[in-house]
RNA sequence: GGGGGAAUGGGCCAACCUGGUAUGCUGUCAGCUUUGGGAGCUGAUGAUCUGAGUUCAAAUCUCAGUUCCCCCA
């Protein structure tokens, strides 16, 4: 099988397919099918990113997938931005419904509308509340395996908290949790942004968003954090009675990481031209044994095997291939499914009284005695953590560009991928300066740098104002 | 939203222009031989998207429909 991540489209479609992460034919359109490879690691991400949202104070509910129309309607800007690409829900058995039901594209509105049961006072405050789901959206964007479908897996968390500065805390945390899981854990880098004006949730004051890059040099925006301000909890009476006996709304943001879509990043980031490649701890399986063998010694080196894979399963999730594949076979075939280390254990290495440990990140063949081998892991594991992170990280160092010159844009785009310029304002007024950029370059306006200072000198890179702002511009997915 | 392509055994594909027994690879199953970087032989298995039309005869031509994929906005 030929792989070629230089082209990455290509790359992309082949992988998901020779590693067996998801199946295109089930025959709706944007719908897949995620196959058990591709869930094992999900699996594997839902229960790290599930550990930080809880670690963090949230706690865990499940919301029902159907939403009744009034109550998506409440506020009109979430109306706007999600009504296009509702799936309605119509019939129930042969009868017309009497009123729709939306198939939850997001769960603002129907975790909302039991908030405004639950909040009254102060003692029930903050409310950190946290669902994993499946969210449905008809889009009408390029749907791509993981990357954008039209059903898609994800952890949505929506807070109350009693004052603005509480809710703006909260913003700050998701990035950290941000960090600690997507960068830390997962090992893919991004940049936290806040969006421009005309780029954010539709409902929103505010969104703050983690943008990673893929190979070929386009966003993809990974958890992003709402800043909701008041406009939910007006809209679904969300409130509370304070020190003074007066009612007021609640303050509120919420967070959705996309599994699914990270899964996707994952995919990107760390593979290469031999398949997959995981970090040790997202693995579905650690370790591989591949078994080597004539017919008189099969039942020898299968013994050995076994007794070793048994030490090693109870810290590892081992796997030991003895079908009756090549070993060849086998070797490229745990490559392209990206599993971390494999130990392979034929006659001779009985003979020498070692094991070859291979590790698919570098290739490095080491040999080793038995009795070193639970530290050989242990040390290997670490080194690809480390080094995973580290190759993404330089990658991910050089994707960032600056220009003060539109003429100079595209080829920093190209060159690059996020690209630094001075914006007149990230207000909606100056969209239309977005819009030169996007029609001379395809590439959006990602928004203002979380947290930087920087401020900028002379003109927008679009227009004669004034610079009084610091944006990135980046092609999308 | 615009454009392009495709639909044939489980997967990939040939035959289509020029209508006539549907090709090859792969997979699966059985057997034998193999196993330190994608093994070999023998046999079995299994397919023309739907609906109409033209025709002695349609995978092939015509019309309609359905679905998917890719690229661009």
């Amino acid at each position: 099988m030929k792989l070629d991540k230089s082209d990455f489209s290509e790359w992309y479609n082949t992988i998901t397919k020779e590693a067996e992460l998801c199946d295109l034919r089930y025959g709706i359109k944007g719908f897949v099918v995620f196959m058990p490879w591709a869930v094992m690691t999900m699996n594997r991400m839902y229960t790290l990113m599930e550990k930080e949202v809880e670690d963090k104070g949230h706690v865990p509910a499940l919301f029902p997938a159907l939403i009744p129309e009034h109550y998506l309607m409440k506020e009109s800007d979430h109306v706007e931005g999600f009504v296009p690409e509702v799936f309605w829900v119509t019939k129930a058995g042969v009868n017309e419904l009497e009123e729709k039901y939306a198939m939850r594209p997001t769960s603002e509105t129907a975790m909302y509308s039991m908030y405004a049961l639950w909040v009254h006072g102060l003692k029930d405050l903050p409310l950190k509340i946290y669902q994993r789901c499946q969210v449905w959206r008809h889009e009408t964007k390029a749907t791509k395996p993981f990357i954008r479908s039209r059903e898609f897996y994800w952890i949505e968390a929506h807070n109350c908290f009693a004052t603005r500065k509480d809710a703006l805390k909260q913003v700050r945390e998701d990035m950290e949790m941000t960090e600690e899981v997507i960068h830390k854990q997962y090992c893919i880098p991004f940049l936290f942004f806040k969006r421009p004006q005309w780029d954010k949730f539709a409902g929103a004051e505010n969104t703050y968003a983690a943008d990673t890059l893929m190979p070929d040099g386009r966003a993809l925006q990974l958890p992003s954090t709402h800043m909701l301000g008041q406009n939910f909890s007006k809209a679904f009476d969300i409130k509370y009675k304070d020190e003074n006996g007066e009612d007021q709304y609640v303050w509120q943001t919420c967070y959705g990481p996309a599994i699914s879509r990270i899964y996707a990043a994952l995919i990107a980031t760390h593979g290469d031209d031999k398949g997959l490649v995981l970090p040790f701890d997202l693995a579905p399986v650690q370790i591989v044994m591949v078994p080597i063998y004539r017919d008189e010694t099969k039942a020898t080196v299968l013994k050995e095997c076994k007794k070793l894979g048994k030490k090693l399963s109870k810290l590892y999730t081992v796997k030991l291939d003895d079908s009756d594949n090549t070993p060849g076979f086998k070797f490229n075939q745990w490559e392209m499914k990206g599993v971390p280390l494999r130990i392979e254990l034929g006659p001779r290495d009985i003979e020498e009284g070692t094991v070859m440990l291979v590790r698919r990140d570098t290739g490095e063949k080491l040999k080793v005695k038995p009795a070193d081998l639970k530290k050989k892991i242990k040390e290997a594991a670490k080194a690809i953590r480390a080094n995973l992170k580290q190759n993404a990280d330089k990658w991910f160092a050089d994707k960032l560009s600056f220009t003060e010159n539109i003429d100079d844009l595209g080829n920093k785009i190209d060159m690059h991928g996020f690209v630094r310029v001075p914006f007149c304002s990230d207000k909606v007024e100056a969209k239309a300066c977005a819009d030169i950029i996007k029609e001379k370059y395809h590439a959006n306006v990602r928004g203002a740098l979380f947290g930087s200072t920087d401020k900028p000198h002379g003109k927008c890179i679009a227009c004669e104002k004034d610079a009084t702002i610091y944006l990135y511009v980046a092609r999308q997915y």
